[in-house]
DNA sequence: ATATCGAATGCAAACGTTTGAAAAAATTTC
DNA sequence: GAAATTTTTTCAAACGTTTGCATTCGATAT
């Protein structure tokens, strides 16, 4: 029972008689501690499998080496691509990382960066929750902020703070991808949009926006549907669209799992993709490569997205004081695949 | 530069020249505390955005509401449907969960329960990496048990330790396969199997040779190779039973991945699923359903494995002193559709 | 024999918080 | 106004480790 509890410094001075300095010195090879002490302890906190207790360091050195990321959800391939980017470049140079799932709930992700505050988390990853944005509430970021907790958005992120951040050109893939549809011959291209206020849900809507502006379609509000970005929320939309007096013949989700739920609908009423109805999405989920058929969709490099908030972190933390906060923004990339190849 | 360092309880109590405790117990609104200096230190608290530095309680309490999740890989479905479940039960705990990531490698894995239990975390879920059960090292395992630190294994296990368990039943799973195929009237079965050695793959594989021999089938030894869990492991050993001078007229894989690389390839050599070839995954993957043609497979609920593993951690935490571990095997399921489905 | 030196070890403080026991202050009682 | 009582506050130790400075102990040099 009593064996249980970890061996500590002090239970190995007391078996040399020795002082607890002296022991902390032989442990961590300092060279004023004769050599025989030194070996004698270290072959006996071997033995007894003593264990640094870093609770403690971290008082002392008020360093904690580790990280908060906090997510609106871990289910979805993106998510996990970039949390695993993260892991790439963090877990190698010692840091921990600390998952918070906020489940898009501003109470959830209010709490998760208290409690990583209070755990003295050095630096923290932020995807905002889909609540927070609505509510507007930004109180619990200002907390961040103030304790100069390094903050890096990812992804979702709010315009109006003095941090680094690191997301993808959704403009730029949204329009490419709108663009593609035209170019393709598809004429009334309906919008399954993200939820209302979310950077990226409007982002690609922008690039959907401009792009029909730039080609000089017309843009029809009815073709503008609002969904959550899983497979289910689009059902319902989908089926109004195609509902219409005059249908879409192409839809751009806003991403995989949205034109995913798309096709199902298109494919239950007996339409032929891309023949009758051309599809999009937004990810390059790896599912997106098996769907029948296959889903032309715009490549979001998660991995790389965790990698570059990684050295975004990095950078702030060795800044000197003068700090300036940084965005990077990588270029996402049209994959043309068979749901919107029509000859 | 100086704001930045967090307020503490000490700083408080000199802006009131009071003493530290004081300052704690009217934090915790203990009932010997002055209803004024109560209130005014508490408002003070809120005004300059005190937080209560977990890691000193940490020190003092011998309690770090942090857990361990050591996991191969987070980037398959199942891995993060495992720790979502697990997140479920834990998080409104007020547990923190530490993500660590081995790649297979034994050496990242006793590197990160090295760094766990230093970091005393109060409990380990363990999915072991393929390398260790390979090396048949474990004495980074028996550092976790002498500490009495709870260790739950999540489906990949070690049979020979005293500790809980959360696995599903792939043995009955695979032999459902199996025995539907047979059903079915596919009469050479090829198993592209999973790693040697590892429960998972072991039991999968026994699932399909008792199958087999219940229904006094032949079992072919050049039907059966080793893949590695990944699309890209079963392409070369699928071309290769597709190239046996008596191909395989089914495939059952180890894994969903496994069997949408295997799918991959037979389309390539322009058979048709499931005329030509049946085809059985492993996992119920969200993907299974939507390739064409959908998947049939073998549904593993990763989501109530972490839930399960959750409360066995509950249990031997609660326990009394004789705690006795407990294994839990859920059931699996087979899910029928089209790759299977010949008429 | 004594001063000097070097090597090895010990002391004490620090990190931030809680908590039982003691002390101080305020209030009541006679 | 002093004693008794209650309310409020402070003291000190503890958690495990590190580290600058002081101390001890031999040995060497004078």
């Amino acid at each position: 029972m009593n064996s249980s509890r970890p061996v500590t410094i002090k239970d190995i001075a007391r078996r040399f008689r020795c002082s607890p300095s002296t022991v902390s010195r032989a442990l961590n090879d300092h060279p004023a501690i004769n050599e025989d002490t030194r070996k004698n302890i270290q072959e006996y906190a071997k033995e007894v499998g003593y264990q640094r207790n870093e609770v403690s360091l971290s008082l002392l050195n008020k360093k904690t080496a580790s990280l908060g990321v906090v997510v609106p959800t871990i289910s979805n391939y993106y998510e996990t691509a970039v949390i695993e980017g993260l892991h790439t470049v963090l877990q190698p140079m010692g840091y921990t990382l600390n998952i918070c799932v906020t489940n898009e709930s501003y109470l959830l992700e209010k709490e998760s960066l208290s409690k990583l505050l209070s755990n003295r988390t050095e630096g923290i990853f932020l995807s905002v929750s889909q609540e927070t944005y609505d509510a507007g509430y930004y109180e619990h970021l200002e907390n961040v902020i103030q304790r100069k907790t390094p903050l890096i958005f990812i992804d979702r992120e709010y315009e109006d703070f003095e941090t680094s951040r690191a997301t993808v050109d959704d403009y730029h893939g949204a329009f490419a991808a709108v663009e593609h549809l035209i170019s393709i011959g598809y004429k009334q291209i309906a919008h399954l949009k993200g939820p209302n206020g979310l950077t990226v849900s409007e982002q690609r809507f922008k690039g959907y926006i401009n792009c029909l502006k730039k080609h000089n379609m017309p843009i029809r509000e009815e073709l503008i549907l609002n969904t959550n970005f899983n497979v289910e929320s689009a059902i319902l939309p989908t089926k109004r669209l195609l509902e219409l007096a005059s249908p879409p013949d192409a839809i751009f989700g806003v991403n995989d799992q949205v034109a995913i739920g798309a096709m199902r609908v298109a494919k239950d009423k007996g339409l032929r993709i891309p023949q009758d109805i051309g599809l999009v999405g937004f990810d390059n989920s790896p599912i997106s490569a098996y769907t029948f058929p296959s889903l032309t969709t715009v490549h979001r490099p998660g991995r790389k997205i965790g990698m570059e908030a990684s050295r975004l972190f990095l950078n702030q933390l060795n800044g000197s004081g003068d700090f300036a906060p940084e965005s990077i923004v990588l270029p996402s990339e049209l994959v043309i695949r068979e749901s919107s190849l029509r000859i």
